[in-house]
DNA sequence: TATTGTTATACTCTATAACTATA
DNA sequence: TATAGTTATAGAGTATAACAATA
């Protein structure tokens, strides 16, 4: 191991860390935008393409019931469609509506703008770089537990 | 445009990748471990010294509330002690018990195992490297927002 | 009047269990 | 029997509101 990070510290330091950042992130809401369950399921199905909900849930690493919730939420507001499967009787068809893909494009959530406020004022081209290259990382890591 | 699209792209990825990460970390939970919320007030109390209760709050960014209910079940675990203040008698300071500091040192948790597992599994030295360089960015972040 | 801390209550996001319909 | 999806219920982790004690 010799100056290997030691993937225990790094682990316990990304669960406070990442916990902590999420704990404000969840909490800034304005009227009328979607919460993180719904942009992630959201930005999900669209990069997924035609899909079910078991799939999606999947995915998310989420059960079914909560991601049934989530999909019901997102099309009350008109961002996704269902299609019955006239192969399957038991299966439905999700689609991205072209309200909701304009939500994906239109960045502008006061979460994320909030975050991308704190970024461009207090961190150097460097770390926006190590951050940017670490989301992927992150991504992958919450798909291998 | 206020900043660069850069900054929001990051940041957009950024409360995906972590929101994915941190629900798969808070459900791995066993029998008799701290949870999130205490692993997180109990290293921050340890790091900040005796302190209070809403000095706490402040620091992990919760309601003087919430933090009162996580520090009542740190409490009775053993994990923190509870000294009035005789000059104010509103105030009551916050310590860590040996106990405490003993679950700190002794990072045996099934969260940051797991995650532990995933990392030495799954990623190569450099990327743990980035990993690693990355926590105290987030935690940062955190704290600007 | 302001601050520390507590109690009561509610919301969000997730879970598990139990069910229906279809395969 | 197994799978897709729904409904009902519960738990964790937050929040806000209202309060008492102290400054």
């Amino acid at each position: 191991m010799g100056h290997d990070p030691d993937v225990e510290q790094v682990a316990a330091a990304l669960r406070l860390s990442i916990s902590l950042l999420l704990r404000h992130l969840r909490q800034v809401k304005a009227e009328g935008e979607l919460t993180l369950p719904e942009s992630s399921a959201l930005a999900r199905l669209d990069s997924a393409g035609s899909t079910t909900a078991a799939a999606l849930a999947r995915l998310e690493q989420i059960s079914p019931q909560s991601m049934g919730a989530t999909l019901g939420a997102l099309q009350a507001r008109g961002m996704i469609e269902r299609a019955p499967d006239p192969e399957d009787g038991r299966r439905v068809f999700l689609s991205v509506t072209e309200a909701g893909r304009e939500a994906l494009r239109d960045r502008r959530n006061a979460a994320v703008e909030q975050l991308a406020q704190a970024l461009a004022a207090g961190f150097s081209r460097a770390e926006l770089n190590q951050l940017s290259a670490v989301a992927p990382l992150l991504e992958r890591l919450a798909q291998s537990i």
